[in-house]
RNA sequence: GGCGGAGUAGCUCAGUUGGUUAGAGCAGCGGAAUCAUAAUCCGCGUGUCGGGGGUUCGAGUCCCUCCUCCGCUACCA
C-alpha cells in the first residue's frame, strides 16, 4: 500500500546577504510541519533552498567586487549550514543556479508559450531595482536631491527594453474561481481577502523577461533575454519534484500540499504562480500560507538600529530546541511576533525546564532510586491514571487538526496542557508519600507518569526533536517505536525495561553573573 | 479614498451560531509540599471587554458612528 504523500516547501531565500532570523523562523516552522506529517505516517518531501538570480544579486556582487556566481557560491552554503544548525529535516536543498533548475524553468516557459500565454512586447518606464518593479511616471517624485523616487521611496531609473509578457490578464476569472472553490488555498484568511481584492481590481500582463543583464535563466529560443527572477524562482518547487520529467521518482509529490512563505510574497505565490501553472497545464498547490514577521522588542530589525539578530548566535546562546520552541509556541503562526531575551528565557524556563524537564527529572529519579532503574510494575489503573493518559491522545487529535491549518502554536499549546496536567497529577498522587504507605500504588503512579512522558515526548518531536529524542532515550523507547501510531496503548512502556540513569533534558537558563544578555 | 484586520487583566493572548458571577499562560502576592533543574501544587484579579449610541428580556459577542494601530490597494495635491 502506498502512503499518502505530503510535499511542503519554504520560500527559497535570496542569498545576497547572510541568513537572518526571518529565514530561520520560516525554516523552523516548516520543519515542524514536515516532521509532524512524517510522524503521522505520511510520505513527506520537504524542500528549501536559495533563489540566486536577479539583478539584486548582481548589484551586491558588483559592490563587493566579485561575480554574482561567486556571491551565490559564498552565501548559499551559509543557508545550507543554517538548515543544519536549526535541525531542519529538509529532503533537498535547491539552488536556482543548478542545471536541473534551468531545465525546469525553460520547460515551464515553453509550456506557457505553447499555450499562447507569452508574447514579445516592450516595456519602458521608471524601474526601481530595489522594488524590482516598474512605476508609472505619475507614481514617482523627484526628491530634493534631484533623484527620482518610486512610491516606496526607492530610487528609480528610466529603463526601456524589449520584454516578453505573460498574459496574466487572461487568468483573472479562473483565479477568482479557484479561490472561490478552494477556500483553503490561501491562508491565513486576511491574506486571502487581500489577494482576492487585488485580483478583482484587475490584472495586467506581467513582464517576465529582462535584457539589461544576463544573470538568470536564458529564455528558450531567445537568449538575449533572461527570465524575470520570479518566474525562475517559483519554478523551484516543481524542479525539485523532477519537472519536466513526469516519470520522475519525485513527481508523485506534486502538487505541493503547502508553500510556507512570508506575508510579503503572498501575491507571487497566490496569483502569479497558480496562473503560470494553469498556463503550463500543471496542477496547483493545495495551500499557500503567509506567516508574519518577527520583531526585536517590537521593533523591525534593521542594520542601522543595530538590533539584527543572527540565528546562529541565538542557537548558540539559548540552545536549538529552546529557540525552536520559543518561536513556535510564542508566536501565533500567521501573525507578526516579537522576541526578546526576557521573553525567550521566561518561556523556555517555564515550559521546558520547569514544567516538562523537571517533571521528567523528578519522576525518573524516583524510578531510578525506588524501582531499581526499571520501568515500574503497574497494577490496576485508577481513574486518574487513565484520565491522564487519555489526555495525550486527545492532544494528538487537537494537534493534528491544528497542524493541518498551520496553527503550530495551538498544537503546542494542546501538548503542553498535558504537561501541566501531568504535574498536577504527580503532585496530587504524592508518590513520595506512597513509598511508605502503599509502595504498589507508588509504582503504578510512577509508571503512569513515565508513560505519559513517553506520549508527550512523542508529540514533542516535531517541535523540539533533539530534546524529545533524548527524553525518549531516557525512557528506553526504541527508535522505531516513536511515531504517532505508537502513541497509545500499542506502544506502552513495558514494565521491567531497563532505563538509563536519568539526566536533565532541558537545562535551566541562568543569567550570566555579569555582562549583558543576548 | 476603497477593502480587510486589530483594539479584552501589568505583559502575551482565548473568547463557538448573543445568555448564568468575562477566561488562560506569564509576571506579582500568600500558602502547602519536599520526589525534583530554588523546580511543583493550591489560593488571590473592583479588567469602563478602544469611546459613544442603538437593537434585545439579555451584547465582549449583532447594527450605526467616532478614535487609534496594522495590512493590502487606488489616488491626490
Amino acid at each position: 500500500m502506498t502512503r499518502e504523500t505530503f510535499y511542503i516547501t519554504t520560500a527559497i531565500s535570496y542569498p545576497n546577504g547572510r541568513p537572518h532570523i526571518g529565514h530561520a523562523y520560516e525554516l523552523i516552522a516548516t520543519d515542524a510541519l514536515a516532521r509532524f506529517q512524517r510522524l503521522d505516517g505520511k510520505d513527506v518531501m520537504f524542500l528549501t533552498g536559495t533563489d540566486e538570480h536577479g539583478i539584486k544579486m548582481l548589484q551586491t556582487a558588483r559592490k563587493e567586487g566579485i561575480s554574482a556566481r561567486e556571491l551565490a557560491d559564498r552565501n548559499a552554503p551559509e543557508f545550507k549550514r543554517m538548515a543544519e544548525v536549526l535541525g531542519a529535516s529538509n529532503d533537498d536543498f535547491i539552488r536556482t543556479t543548478e542545471e536541473r533548475h534551468k531545465i525546469a524553468s525553460q520547460a515551464i516557459w515553453k509550456a506557457m508559450a505553447e499555450n499562447g500565454d507569452i508574447y514579445l512586447g516592450s516595456y519602458s518606464g521608471w524601474y526601481s531595482v530595489r522594488d524590482e518593479a516598474y512605476y508609472g511616471e505619475e507614481e514617482t517624485t523627484v526628491g530634493e536631491d534631484g533623484v527620482r523616487y518610486g512610491p516606496q521611496g526607492t530610487p528609480v531609473e528610466w529603463v526601456e527594453e524589449e520584454s516578453y509578457f505573460f498574459r496574466l490578464s487572461a487568468y483573472q476569472s479562473r483565479l477568482l474561481k479557484h479561490y472561490e472553490e478552494n477556500p483553503d488555498f490561501i491562508g491565513p484568511a486576511e491574506r486571502r481577502n487581500e489577494v482576492i481584492s487585488f485580483v478583482r481590481a484587475g490584472l495586467r500582463d506581467l513582464s517576465i523577461s529582462r535584457t539589461t543583464f544576463d544573470w538568470g535563466v536564458p529564455v528558450p529560443g531567445d537568449e538575449r533575454h533572461v527570465m524575470y527572477v520570479w518566474v525562475d524562482a517559483l519554478t523551484n518547487y516543481i524542479t525539485a519534484a523532477g519537472y519536466p520529467d513526469a516519470g520522475a521518482e519525485r513527481w508523485r509529490y506534486w502538487p505541493a500540499d503547502a508553500h510556507i512563505i512570508g506575508k510579503d510574497i503572498v501575491r507571487f505565490h497566490a496569483i502569479y504562480w497558480p496562473a503560470f501553472l494553469m498556463s503550463a497545464g500543471l496542477p496547483l498547490p493545495k495551500r499557500v500560507f503567509g506567516h508574519g514577521f518577527l520583531f526585536n522588542r517590537g521593533e523591525k530589525m534593521s542594520k542601522s538600529v543595530g538590533n539584527v539578530v543572527d540565528p546562529f548566535a541565538l542557537v548558540e546562546h539559548y540552545g536549538l530546541d529552546q529557540v525552536r520552541y520559543f518561536f513556535l509556541r510564542e508566536v501565533p503562526f500567521g501573525q507578526d511576533g516579537s522576541y526578546s531575551h526576557e521573553a525567550i528565557v521566561n518561556r523556555t524556563n517555564a515550559d521546558l525546564a520547569n514544567d516538562l524537564g523537571n517533571l521528567a527529572q523528578r519522576s525518573l529519579s524516583m524510578i531510578a532510586k525506588h524501582c531499581g532503574g526499571k520501568v515500574p510494575a503497574r497494577r490496576t489503573f485508577a481513574e486518574a491514571d487513565t484520565a491522564l493518559l487519555e489526555r495525550a491522545e486527545t492532544a494528538l487529535a487537537t494537534a493534528r487538526e491544528a497542524m493541518a491549518r498551520q496553527a503550530i502554536h495551538t498544537a503546542l499549546g494542546a501538548i503542553f496542557e498535558v504537561v501541566s496536567e501531568a504535574n498536577r497529577y504527580f503532585a496530587a498522587q504524592e508518590p513520595w508519600a506512597l513509598r511508605k504507605s502503599d509502595p504498589a500504588r507508588m509504582e503504578t503512579v510512577l509508571y503512569t507518569t513515565a508513560e505519559v512522558l513517553r506520549r508527550i515526548a512523542i508529540l514533542c518531536q516535531p517541535y523540539i526533536p533533539g530534546s524529545a529524542g533524548k527524553l525518549l532515550d531516557l525512557l528506553s523507547v526504541p527508535a522505531d517505536r516513536r511515531s504517532f501510531a505508537d502513541l497509545g496503548a500499542a506502544g506502552m512502556l513495558q514494565p521491567g525495561t531497563e532505563l538509563p540513569t536519568p539526566q536533565p533534558v532541558f537545562p535551566r537558563y541562568m543569567e550570566p553573573e555579569e555582562g549583558q544578555g543576548a
